[in-house]
DNA sequence: CCGCATCCTCATGGATACTG
DNA sequence: CAGTATCCATGAGGATGCGG
């Protein structure tokens, strides 16, 4: 007799009762969740992912878009006549658990960068996540500009935001490498180290309110 | 000329300066989480290990806490003659991702066990992750049985932690299949649907405490 | 038994070329 | 622009062997 395959579902799910293991089943796979990370700021076009994605190959691009949606958390939409891929709420969801494994991994992040790859985009992610927990009874803004993309980080009484915004800026501008710009969302680096490396204009308040647990210490 | 492979690393790093693609370079391969998983309650041996996981490969898992090892997250202990591996503590610090990943993933359960594996253990990641931000001033201990194993559930100011506890019990006891805890704990199924289904048996204020969030409803 | 290593097969991922 | 098609390298799954 020959051998067969005797698995009716031979799809490469864990089969385990595990909320963990279901959702690896889902988002586990090499690509997808920093395929959802490139979303989470809005909606992208195939070709944005694909350069983003340094590495990535199209075929598995297509792909893994495609299980995504079929699995509800990206959905293609028309905007003027071209395709672009947004999350669905329910892929947006994953921002927590994202945020969290970002936490956990913010230490690795002490190597520097290296010649990896780098999107500034990529700190509208990391930095709500590193500030959790920091709230401001009066909104402040703060801009930052990093590898010459200026973004801008909004601490108010629920927590903190960032997000790419083209316009008008805030006035408090704090101008740094991405290395010191986690490190000081990190809390590895000082306000003032990061300031003399690299440079800020407007209100010093602002950026203590965004980067400070404790007040500035006046030496 | 011909064809070289010109990258000096081909490992399977994402090669990105992102705290979350850094933490998919060290977790996110198949079977990792899952591994952190089973050594969150305590130390195990690698058959223990190979049989709770079932299906992965026996080179796979041997290769797999060997990376683990060199990046921190495992390591060996040599307990009365025999290996037993544990977390680190870093390692146990994926707690939190993981607890963030499984309640995003809680939905996918509802579609019931099907034949998918289950070890009760499990559940002392899921109940606390899904207790999340339930407290009691008062310390309660609530027991729980499902699937012929009987773990402590334990709310305390601090929140919520399970284990599986040998010995002296809870006189509160909770009996019910897998489906219905987590049901219960997602707050998809209400505290009498599971109690008619499974059983329970000691003070029913107990019961309220850990799985409900508004107080029992009299009709 | 426990803790792997080896061998083999097949599914998946990566790189490049090509197409409507 | 948004993918498909193709080919090859790598990784996962499964069976078995093997020293302690």
């Amino acid at each position: 007799m020959e051998k067969v395959n005797q698995r009716s579902k031979p799809l490469k799910t864990y089969g385990q009762f595990c909320a963990l293991a279901r959702s690896l089943d889902i988002v586990g796979e090499r690509w997808t969740l920093l395929i959802v990370r490139e979303l989470l700021p809005g909606p992208m076009r195939y070709t944005e992912l694909k350069s983003s994605l340094d590495g990535i190959a199209t075929n598995l691009l297509a792909e893994r878009l495609r299980t995504m949606e079929a699995n509800g958390i990206v959905e293609r939409h028309l905007r003027d006549g071209a395709v672009a891929f947004a999350l669905t709420p329910r892929g947006a969801e994953l921002r927590e658990p994202m945020e969290a494994l970002g936490r956990w991994g913010a230490p690795l992040l002490a190597t520097g960068r290296g010649d990896d790859a780098f999107e500034p985009r990529w700190l509208t992610l990391a930095l709500p996540a590193l500030l959790r927990g920091t709230t401001s009874p009066t909104p402040v803004e703060l801009g930052i500009e990093t590898d010459g993309c200026t973004m801008v980080v909004r601490i108010d009484e629920r927590g903190p935001s960032a997000f790419v915004r083209s316009g008008d800026m805030p006035e408090a501008l704090l101008v740094a490498s991405p290395e010191i710009v986690v490190g000081l969302a990190a809390g590895a680096i000082g306000i003032e180290e990061a300031v003399a490396t690299g440079g800020f204009q407007g209100d010093p308040r602002v950026l203590h309110a965004v980067f400070d647990t404790a007040p500035p210490r006046d030496n």
